[in-house]
DNA sequence: ATTAAAATTTAGACAAATCTAAAAATTTGT
DNA sequence: ACAAATTTTTAGATTTGTCTAAATTTTAAT
């Protein structure tokens, strides 16, 4: 297929500003802005358009000046093969290695750009094709194909509402470091039992224990429905 | 401690060449010339030089003009450190992802340079500290230390010798596919029964099979004396 | 001991990926 | 609508790692 000609032709950086567009962009399918590519690279404006420019020449993306940028069908391909690596690393760091759930982005930053079909199949099979990484992101399969999970934000959830935790929204250490620190993990069995009025926080039973977690945590928590299975 | 420095701010082709040096300079204690670099690196002569000066700078070499190049105790150090890691992944490939031996070098070129110390360690615990790669290469420890094994090259030992194979010189695909289409693997028993004069190749029984192979072949063979254990 | 050959280094150029500073286009506020 | 603020792009410089072509040093040969 012609598409999968420069597949193994990009290099890190080209298939770093990939990513980003992606994330940013919602799945590639909006338009992103330089700035914002900017920001989250820590690189500066100058240099996003430079590289903007290169991918669009590769067919990669499409550019107008001025206008903003989004993935071609080529881009949003690229993108998350690479996204798959990056997940794929992580479970087997997490289940093989023995890494923490907060130890293995910076690792798997490096990993996703190892080329090789052969290594990422093999791993997928060693794994046991796992649908989800150690965060709860979905894994999509070797065509680009992945269901997004039916989850909510426990924050956005009324109160009486119960449910399993099934991902986090901000995958930083900080973030996952606090919920080691209070025993929350995926697979918890979580229910809101109350919703403070004045800031937002919330009284919540996980796992039979009774806490109270900040309005911040809860808009970071995925649950899943219990009645929806 | 000092010199470890400078280990995490390597660059990938630093890194290989500091390899090379390696390889070409047995241990690195030799003087290596500039051309045997160029032409095992595929490169121009130009270049080699070039980086030399930058290595030499980071301590890594010790470099005269026109005088070939060595390794520091550091370069030396840092070159265990990446055939380590590039062996490790090897045993990890052909362990784990069913990877057969003539397929991980490249791949293993590829994961020598993931920069975590953390992930190193736990694929050698993960492997249970294996001290031999697939091609029978031995792994150096974290400290760069390891014993070269009591071995000798099958075209070398006598007639009537016996010993286990336990590793090969030439470790290119189309070697181990050669011995793969023979059936030669290490661990087999193999004794000389007799060498042609004519073009000293061996007539040899390997695992109870006799099978004749060429001087060529033996002199890429290791085998450990079955004597000495 | 010269000279020829080979090996090595220098000089200058180039591509990738980045930067700063300045210019241009777009968006926003009144 | 138009000036001001913001965003984006251009122009030109820098670093890494490479190259070619020419110059230099070392080695080998007679």
């Amino acid at each position: 297929m012609y598409f999968c000609v420069n597949k193994y032709l990009m290099t890190r950086s080209e298939e770093n500003y990939i990513k980003t567009i992606f994330h940013l962009g919602r799945k590639g399918t909006q338009e992103v802005a330089t700035n914002a590519i900017a920001e989250l690279m820590e690189t500066k404006p100058s240099s996003v358009t430079d590289m903007i420019k290169r991918l669009s020449e590769k067919d990669l993306v499409n550019y107008k000046r001025y206008q903003g940028v989004s993935l071609t069908a080529l881009g949003n391909k690229t993108a998350l093969n690479i996204i798959r690596k990056h997940r794929l690393w992580e479970v087997f760091l997490v289940e093989k290695l023995d890494f923490s759930w907060d130890e293995v982005h910076e690792v798997a930053e490096q990993l996703e750009h190892i080329k090789s079909d052969k290594l990422i199949d093999s791993l997928d099979r060693l794994l046991a094709y796992p649908k989800f990484d150690p965060h709860g992101d979905p894994i999509p399969d070797k065509n680009g194909g992945f269901k997004e999970r039916d989850r909510e934000l426990l924050s956005e959830v009324p109160v009486n509402t119960g449910g399993v935790c099934v991902g986090v929204k901000d995958s930083s250490a900080t973030f996952l470091k606090f919920l080691d620190k209070n025993g929350i993990a995926l697979g918890n069995q979580i229910k809101v039992m109350e919703i403070e009025e004045f800031d937002g926080s919330l009284n919540i039973e996980i796992d039979g224990r009774k806490m109270q977690i900040s309005h911040v945590i809860a808009s970071n928590l995925y649950i899943k429905a219990s009645d929806e299975i």
